[in-house]
DNA sequence: TAGCACCTATAGCAACGCTATATGAACTGC
DNA sequence: GCAGTTCATATAGCGTTGCTATAGGTGCTA
């Protein structure tokens, strides 16, 4: 978060600000600690930001423009959906180093308070998209793809940031980043890569019968077989895709 | 919201706070309204929600209980993939219902606040989502596709509610919701033909898991296993029908 | 009637966001 | 070189916030 080419005591609250914020925990952060960690005065913070949402926009902007600068970091690879999954992975990593910034920029937004940031990031996603458009690989509006990826781009980093970290498993981001873009690429996009064939019937059925023993207590094994039987289920249910 | 039940200053507690939640607009709703408006003093609030917090949790867990409701609510269409879009249908109208309400349990989660109620939800999903399976419908586990459908429908929900409320645009959610649905769904879905049959979906599901297996040659268990696997395979495809 | 839980109220504390006012420093025009 | 202006910071304090120490009422059971 670079704060450079400020005011000094302006700098040192957008420092001390986004510091708290980012050990807070989710605790409230108050106009008194910052100004005490910046080492200065209450008026200062109200002289230069007007009032502590204003302190924090500023922190959120400064944090966005470092989430933009993320995104538009990596060279484009000539295969746009291949760059919109790594912006779809640096959403995520973003989020999830920066979790107290992140929930203010999209944990908290109203109608009234911060869509700006919503529009930025869409505008950022329909860039990238109008690349794929042009490569005849989108089947849907590129603005109306961006709004959906960034809609559950946003849905899955929040869920992964509400995990405790060490049960945070980054499949749910994985899958999800692929079924959406999956669902907005053309059919003609894919082939070749074998990577979104679908599944062997044998994992499907496998899962099929899985949850249908799940519901229905059959008492066609004894115990001991029913749990090595699901055992053995689960293995082939969860067996690399072909 | 019901509050019914409760002693009644501690629900003419709650109902205030709710109440003045849903129409702050975002703006922080204090103690003394609430107790003023519930006409009670502030140490009433304490001794029955032990903080402002509790007295939140209490008010979202109303909340809940009655999103939860909803999604119950409408009967089983029979189409386990139907009954997926409604539940996100109603995900979404119940977020754009109560916005506030929607922001204070999905956008503000954190770790070691409150992860149940997302656990709840997914729960709620995977339950359909087993029906599903059994129906030989889904290609991926029922709880995977349960928290990557979630996680998208509150992603897509907030979207919603940051939006002015005149330029809201449900496509989003649709479109958004069938690209999921798509995803996480085998490719012979629409059949259905199994529990029309009249056996089980245990049996079903057993017999095509055991006509798959035999055509794709598995390597995920030994052949010993293998060969007790399909027996008690056999087994349970011809239990006496249900 | 005594005792006991439960529920509620009066009064007030520390911390909060914020501001009225004032002081020093740096630049501007003449 | 110096008054005038503007910017940046500080002292002190206002009203409100979440919360509590303490105590008074109310309805039970014995």
């Amino acid at each position: 978060m670079s704060f450079e080419g400020q005011p000094p005591a302006k700098m040192r609250l957008l420092r001390a600000a986004a510091e708290l914020l980012a050990n807070s925990a989710g605790a409230p952060v108050s106009t008194r600690q910052i100004t005490q960690l910046a080492g200065v005065s209450a008026p200062t913070l109200y002289h230069h930001f007007g009032d502590k949402e204003g302190l924090f926009d500023a922190v959120v902007s400064a944090g966005f423009e470092e989430y933009v600068a993320g995104e538009r970091d990596f060279a484009p690879s000539g295969q746009p959906l291949e760059d919109i999954k790594r912006m779809w992975d640096n959403h995520v990593q973003f989020g999830l180093n920066q979790p107290e910034l992140y929930l203010v920029m999209f944990g908290n937004i109203r109608p009234e308070s911060r869509p700006a940031i919503v529009a930025d990031a869409e505008a950022l996603m329909e860039e990238m998209l109008n690349k794929a458009a042009a490569a005849g690989q989108l089947s849907v509006q590129p603005r109306e793809a961006a709004r959906s990826i960034l809609a559950a781009n946003v849905g899955v980093t929040l869920m992964l940031i509400a995990e405790a970290v060490a049960d945070r498993n980054l499949d749910l981001s994985t899958m999800t980043r692929d079924a959406m873009i999956f669902a907005v690429a053309s059919d003609q996009a894919e082939q070749g890569a074998g990577e979104a064939s679908g599944k062997s019937s044998v994992v499907v059925a496998a899962i099929a019968l899985n949850a249908a023993l799940q519901a229905s207590h059959s008492d066609q094994l004894s115990s001991s077989e029913l749990k090595l039987f699901l055992e053995w289920l689960h293995r082939i249910s969860t067996s690399p895709s072909t």
